[in-house]
Parts: C-alpha cells; structure tokens; sequence
DNA sequence: CTGAATGCAAAGACTTTGCATCAGC
DNA sequence: GCTGATGCAAAGTCTTTGCATTCAG
C-alpha cells in the first residue's frame, strides 16, 4: 500500500527527537524535504498518524495542539505556568495512577500524554518574595 | 469595588450546576440576565474568573476550552473517546497522585481539572465484538 | 477624575473541508 | 479504473485586541 510519503516524513521528523511540535512547526520542518507541501496535507498527516497511535498529541497550553513520537518511549510532563519550563516526568508514576483509575472505573486510558500545569521550584521560590496580587 | 456585574452572573450560572460550558454556551446563558452582552466581554470574565480560581478551565477535547465553577468541589473527568460519556473522578486519588508528584519533583500543580481521554466499560466490550480497524 | 468593565467591530490563530488532481495498486 | 493522498483555496471556529464609551468610587 501506499502509506503516505509525508506521513513518513513527518514520523522520521518527530521521531529525530524534535518534541512538542505544533502542526505549524512540523510543517515548516518537514517543507525542507517536501517544499510544496501543504498545511492541510500536515493536518490530515498528524491526524491519520494519531489515529495510529503512532503520534501523542496534547494541549500544552500554547494555544495549539503539539505532536509527539511514541516510539520514543511514552513520557508525560509539567509545565511551569510562570517560566514554561518543561519537566518530564517518568511514564511509571503516572502508568501507576492510570492503572489504579483502570481498576476502580473499568476505563481504559488512552490518553498517552499528561500535561500538567503548575509553578516550579525556582519560580515558587521567587514567587515567595513578591506577594502576588 | 466594582466586581464586574457580568463575572457574578457568570459565576452564578456556572454554580447552579451547569458544568463543563464553553464560552458560547455561557454566553448564551446569561444572556437571559444580560440581553446585550458581547461575547468578548465573556471571554474577558471567564479568564478573570480563571486567573482568579474561581473556575476551572479545561479542555474536554471538544475543540473549545470548558469552564466550571470550582466552589461547587473539585472533581475529575475521564471522557470516553467512543460514546463521549464523562464519568467523573473523585479527588481524592487524583491528589494522592499530584502531591507524589509534587514531592518528588518539587512542583506545585496548578491543573485543577484533570481531563482523561479513554474507553468506557460499555464502549470497551462492544469493541471486542466488532473488531476494528 | 480615574481606573476598570463593556460593547463593537475587526483581526488573528488554528483547523477543517470541498474539489480537482495525482500516484499506486 | 479504483482508492486514497495531496494541493489549493476557501471557509469555519474559537479567541483576542484596539478603541471609544460607560460606570463605580
């Protein structure tokens, strides 16, 4: 079959280690192979390789959707709300945690990529100084 | 002080239960108490009501962002990818987990709706039936 | 008066869709 | 030829912004 070339193309992008790419990224990324490429074509790509279970995609909070390889391994992360740093957090915490609400609901998790938000140790402790608000 | 008169309204509305509204839907909600309320103006509330704690923001991957009063208890949802039902979790396993993570990664979770996408029991034995893809 | 809230309209960002074309089987 | 992928352009949805006006203190 014929599988798609830009869905390859985009995969091999994400999987080069480029995390966190939001559609309009990977597009410029992947327009050095593919010039003519076109934003709905990377649209239906990312949406075709999701449904595959190849890609995450996830709300980080910026407004756009951000697709990441799997086939990395399946990480999860925090997000500071005042510097955007990114934590990333170990997949066995949270597959715990999952696990335990599986059990208790009989609900089988698909989301592959938790996001949450929240102040770092480094901004909480200025925050410390200046009283907000 | 002056409060905003729209903010109380749209923080009663959302208290009286009605969970999980966009920002349309509270729109059209309260335009039964103000008839000339401008959908900016909502936005402009709810992210107050938001910056303030007062509400909860979250995406139930409906392709708009939900709010939901926080004063009527915190609470979780798993949203079955299948039927869309939302079971709701309670916060006490999920805090047990967030403050693991707290702890163990010096971070104070902010995220006070958690939203996980998955298969409902119901939806999980149909699909063992009619084998997809 | 002053600062904040609101209305209005316009723009902006992100995404989806219809249709014609093209490639592989 | 048939099916699915792609390009193109257009529209759609959700949200933000600038500016003038209005309101409370």
């Amino acid at each position: 079959m014929r599988t798609s070339s830009v869905d390859l193309i985009i995969l091999e992008a994400l999987e080069k280690g480029h995390a966190h790419l939001s559609s309009h990224e990977v597009y410029e990324l992947i327009r050095d192979r593919v010039p003519a490429v076109n934003p709905s074509t990377v649209y239906r790509s990312l949406e075709r390789l999701a449904h595959n279970g190849k890609i995450s995609v996830s709300d980080m909070g910026t407004g756009a959707e951000v697709y990441e390889s799997i086939s990395n391994g399946i990480h999860h992360h925090l997000v500071c709300q005042n510097c955007h740093r990114v934590i990333t957090l170990e997949d066995d915490e949270v597959r715990t945690f999952f696990s335990s609400i599986q059990q208790k609901y009989s609900f089988q998790i698909v989301t592959n990529h938790l996001v949450l938000f929240g102040i770092c140790e480094n901004c909480r402790n200025k925050d410390e100084s200046s009283a907000e608000e």
